[in-house]
DNA sequence: GGATTTTCTGACCCGCGGTTCAGAAACGAG
DNA sequence: CTCGTTTCTGAACCGCGGGTCAGAAAATCC
């Protein structure tokens, strides 16, 4: 055999597209720029990856992967809690009951995880977020976050039945309310250079959501949602135009 | 003089365009597809138009004047507010007091306006939110975002000071959990053909806010924000990178 | 030192779509 | 109808950057 590719090569290219990616978006991005940044030209790009979409793809793929897992995790522990705990009793209702405070730290620590895994991906989230437009990767954020807002509302809709939380909240508000600020703080989590500290912040949330969702002895029922089975809009396609529409 | 232009030309290319944009992104947006759907030619927008930025640029500074507008007068009427009613009693400190009342009706009032801007202009708050990448109006809805969690944030501050909210969550907590939950809100108003109820929303949300930021009997103090001063990434500019980063 | 094989280079190809512009078409005035 | 003027058309121009490929360079084996 003969010349052995540069080891470093594939991870170099890999980490000098991300931060490229972040600083121009997906489509901005420049292949040379890439490669330049890691001193090699433009065709050894193509020996290591099929294209640079195809190198994005890596990326979200392991992304979407590590959510998923983190989506079955959490389901997994919430019903090994539950099962463990055995049925509801009126004791448990009390607002600070050791069930309560169980339940609550176990949303804590399974929010912690998805906070560090914005963290470490931040980088890529963003460029989904803002940078994706026009790319195969458009939309692919707002269908996690969809996902992740149902998510939350049937956790709400569970709560609920065990009159565990008020019912003249709908779950959806709780979920738009709980993503919406996650959206955020993944956002900003783009531009820190350290890591913060997530426990003021999941403290803070926390009381607010908690108190804010408990129980009231009087409530009317919740009335349905505004934005229920909202037809999402079609996905980025060559359009063929009618002609003369306005005259 | 000779041939009067076409008076419907210049609005239809507008609303043909904001179409477009919808469905593209700015980038992706064919000047052809947009000329083709109101039965001009190509070279038609440029009598109209002085390019495909332009048009946008002209659809951006509307949003922010009536953005901008919408501030001041939210400033102005709390101002006007807590003028009319001289300095806060004891008595109006009370969870369902008349001026606890009428503080909140004042939020849910400018809330609704901003709904209601939010709605009208659908559109393009949803191409600016994620169709305009590698343009000039990348980060556009950021800036405001950010604009108004601190906002938001001062107005916390101003609650606090009167003991009117509790002063164990941050104020910028609770501004990126409102205006996150606003964003989440106007991405789906852009899947929506009929305005929703956003009473049902807003009263929602009130509650939760209502009941989770009242003042508390004891309180530690805040804890300083992870977010604070956060330096924003740099706008996309073209990057000469150094080469042999990874000998 | 070849001989051989794989890596790496960068000039080139190519499609795309924003923009331009020479000329055709439409309209009013006389 | 003809002329002058402005609108409108669409082929042509052009820069850009993703992707290709013939050949140069580098490594290994003999």
């Amino acid at each position: 055999m003969a010349r052995p590719a540069d080891p470093h090569a594939h991870e170099a290219l890999r980490s000098a597209a991300r931060r490229e990616f972040v600083k121009s978006g997906i489509q901005k991005a420049r292949i040379e720029d890439i490669t330049h940044a890691c001193g090699l030209s433009k065709g050894a790009f193509y020996l290591h990856f099929d294209s640079k979409e195809g190198l994005f793809r890596e990326l979200v793929s392991e992304v979407e992967a590590e959510l998923e897992e983190l989506r079955t995790v959490r389901e997994r522990h919430t019903q090994d809690f539950l099962a463990r705990h055995g049925s509801v009793k009126p004791k448990d209702l009390k607002p600070g009951s050791a069930f309560v405070r169980a339940l609550r730290s176990l949303h804590t620590r399974e929010d912690q995880k998805l906070l560090e895994l914005l963290w470490r991906w931040r980088d890529v989230v963003d460029v989904l977020l803002s940078g994706s437009q026009g790319t195969a990767f458009d939309g692919v954020m707002w269908r996690i976050i969809d996902r992740e807002v149902v998510r939350v509302q049937e956790e709400c809709e569970a709560l609920k039945a065990v009159k565990l939380m008020r019912d003249d909240i709908p779950g959806e508000a709780v979920g738009l309310l709980l993503v919406g600020t996650y959206l955020l703080v993944a956002r900003r989590l783009s531009s820190l250079e350290e890591k913060p500290d997530f426990d003021v912040w999941l403290t803070a949330l926390q009381k607010l959501l908690a108190e804010g969702t408990a129980p009231r002895p009087h409530t009317r029922a919740t009335r349905s949602s505004p934005f229920a089975a909202s037809p999402r809009r079609a996905p980025p396609r060559a359009a063929r135009g009618s002609r003369r529409s306005h005259p």
